[in-house]
RNA sequence: GUGGGCGUAGCUCAGCUGGUUAGAGCACCUGGUUGUGGCCCAGGAGGCCGUGGGUUCAAGUCCCAUCGCUCACCCCA
């Protein structure tokens, strides 16, 4: 074979694009019930962005981009991820002075070269929502919400929602001193990788799945006894508001969220249907990505969702194309012009026509109408068009009447 | 980047310890009906057995390499 897809991308074939409609329309549908607006951005951006915002450290920036230089010498990258970029059209824009309250969402592509597997694709698609504006619990809340009504809507079950607060800027710096005061007796003990990570990013070595480091990680010092008063409250908020709303949760302390620029609540909904990648969603609070990208300072919160995933713990409806489709059977050159200009009429009056362009035999025609499920064919022959009629096929029970041409698109319309 | 499993028809797969023209089911096409679908019957088309090399009188089958797919690790949606 001369071209194929690329290792880790995939041709969303027409058998399976209707699964893909039914969940984007419930994404549309149900993020427009709460009041979020479409964002739309480009699939590439300066590499700079995501190397600020996600940090360089992550295994995103630092081994998974799909980066080039441009002609002109800029840096660009496909995006990894669409929290950096919606935050960039955030304040380019100067959304946040429109409205107070900026509640976006999106669907669409990212990109990250990693090796894949189940539930992990070089391609992938996300949708997700990102608000501007509110510093509150309730917003968090209204954001997992969304989410959980998501999947509610799609009919996912097994899937659990895991809670977490990493805390402010201030209880981070304090926990991860705190962290690195704990751990670095105990280096010689950690994996390579976690040597380094003590150094970049020591939080991520509560998320080890290694385990005699996992003993170890056991009696580290708790991110809850670097919070301060106002993260535990804002914490406990997000809690008794779910519980107000009946959304199940369970917490977990070592979810801390690849991510560099999340503060306060993270969360993670997780199927268990799924294998190794078993995240479905994930996202929290970032009250300081906004700034930290050159805008105003604004508080954020959002979350990221994969669709592949979403669509492998997905129940498949049956596809029930409920669309009024007729077989125009038609019978040699003589009739073709006839033929197209009565698919023309009953197509403009709404109604989906099939129309054989391959001049097949009329048995070959009625076969191709019976594979399609079409109830109706309509035929037209040479002694038909001679006649001004044609024969209107009943393909259910069989049945078989002679309807006059110009009567046609009457008798479909109804 | 590392490790395991797998590459035979469009799809799902069979092919025993190497042996002659490589098979099945589904799907597709034609005919059984001069212009009547589904069910049934008959027939047909469709394969460099992933690719390259090696062993052998003989390779889909054994060995090596390579590419691809897949699952897992790492990490993430």
């Amino acid at each position: 074979m001369a071209y194929r897809t690329i290792k880790g991308t995939h041709d969303i074939l027409p058998e399976e694009i209707h699964r893909w409609q039914q969940l984007e329309n419930v994404v549309h549908s149900i993020a427009g019930h709460y009041g979020y607006n479409e964002i739309r951005t480009p699939v590439f951006e300066d590499t700079g962005l995501f190397s600020k915002s996600v940090g360089k450290d992550t295994d995103i920036v630092s081994k998974e981009m799909y980066s080039w230089e441009d002609r002109s010498g800029g840096h660009l990258t496909l995006r990894p991820e669409l929290t950096a970029p919606v935050v960039r059209s955030f304040i380019q824009h100067n959304l946040g002075v429109r409205s107070p309250l900026q509640k976006l969402y999106y669907i669409g592509p990212l990109f990250r070269r990693e090796r894949p597997q189940k539930g992990r694709q070089r391609q992938f698609h996300q949708f997700g929502v990102e608000v501007f504006g509110s510093e509150h619990p309730e917003q968090d809340v209204e954001v997992i919400a969304l989410a959980h009504h998501i999947f509610k809507e799609l009919g996912i079950k097994d899937i659990s929602l895991k809670l977490n607060s990493i805390g402010s800027g201030d209880c981070r710096r304090n926990y991860r001193s705190a962290l690195i005061k704990f751990l670095t007796p105990f280096k010689d003990d950690l994996s390579e990788t976690s040597q380094k990570r003590l150094e970049t990013n020591p939080l991520r070595i509560l998320d080890t799945k290694i385990p005699h480091e996992k003993e170890i990680i056991q009696n580290a010092p708790s991110i809850s006894d670097s919070w301060t008063d106002e993260d535990k409250s804002h914490f406990e908020s997000v809690q008794s508001l779910l519980s107000g709303l009946n959304i199940p949760y369970e917490l977990d302390e070592h979810l801390v969220r690849g991510l560099n620029y999340y503060t306060r609540t993270t969360f993670e909904f997780v199927s268990e249907d799924l294998g190794a990648q078993d995240a479905v969603c994930g996202g929290g609070r970032y009250d300081n990505l906004v700034e930290m990208l050159g805008g105003r300072p604004t508080p954020a919160t959002g979350f990221a969702a994969g669709m592949e995933r979403i669509l492998l713990s997905m129940v498949t409806s049956e596809q029930t194309d409920g669309r009024e489709s007729i077989y125009l059977i038609n019978l040699g050159k003589a009739v073709t012009m006839k033929a197209l200009q009565m698919a023309q009429e009953l197509r403009s009056n709404g109604i989906t026509v099939y129309m054989d362009t391959k001049r097949r035999s009329l048995k070959a025609q009625l076969r191709e109408a019976n594979r399609l499920g079409t109830k109706k064919a309509v035929i037209l022959g040479e002694e038909e068009l001679k006649n001004n009629r044609v024969q209107v096929k009943d393909l259910l029970k069989g049945e078989q009447e002679e309807i006059a041409m110009d009567q046609l698109a009457k008798y479909f319309i109804v």
